[in-house]
DNA sequence: GCCAACGTTGGC
DNA sequence: GCCAACGTTGGC
């Protein structure tokens, strides 16, 4: 899940120990939330910071469930197409687990033939939320960072 | 700060 | 339904 490094990094989320992901407007990062189950890892990706890349560690704990930014007027987020009847927007909520001592940046990433096919090598990969595979999570979470 | 890539909007 | 125009994202 990529979050703007200088709007909320993964130290947000420490503080608050638990968040609601709302804002989320792309239907296809939408959908891969509503695939989320409670347990899953999700790695915590900062873009436009420096290095961008993988900051850290969160977990779901909460399914997929109407975004309540959608329904609000003053939100950025608000958008008049959507009603309580039929919400369009959804959000999860993730926990803190932890901060790796050193970001596995972008750069790594990409030149880390072990992750080749990770999604956010490609360029002009927007998505705010995309799937990563067991294999990429386990190793990221196990031999690249701390 | 620039600009390429992408998603969305709206005219036809 | 097509596609040009536009706004946004995000790496560099």
């Amino acid at each position: 899940m990529k979050s703007e490094g200088d709007s909320y990094p993964i130290d947000a989320l420490k503080k608050k120990k638990t968040d609601t992901w709302d804002g989320v407007r792309n239907y296809q990062a939408r959908n891969f939330m509503k695939d989320m189950m409670v347990g899953d890892g999700v790695l915590f990706y900062h873009s436009s910071a420096k290095p961008n890349g993988i900051y850290g560690l969160a977990k779901v704990t909460k399914r997929a469930h109407p975004d309540v930014t959608q329904f609000d007027m003053k939100s950025n987020y608000f958008d008049p197409k959507a009603t309580y009847e039929k919400p369009i927007w959804f959000c999860v909520d993730v926990s803190y687990v932890k901060k790796f001592k050193e970001p596995v940046s972008l750069a790594l990433i990409k030149n880390d033939p072990n992750l080749k096919g990770m999604r956010v090598r490609e360029t002009g990969s927007r998505l705010s939320v995309q799937p990563v595979s067991e294999m990429h999570f386990t190793y990221i979470t196990k031999e690249l960072s701390t």
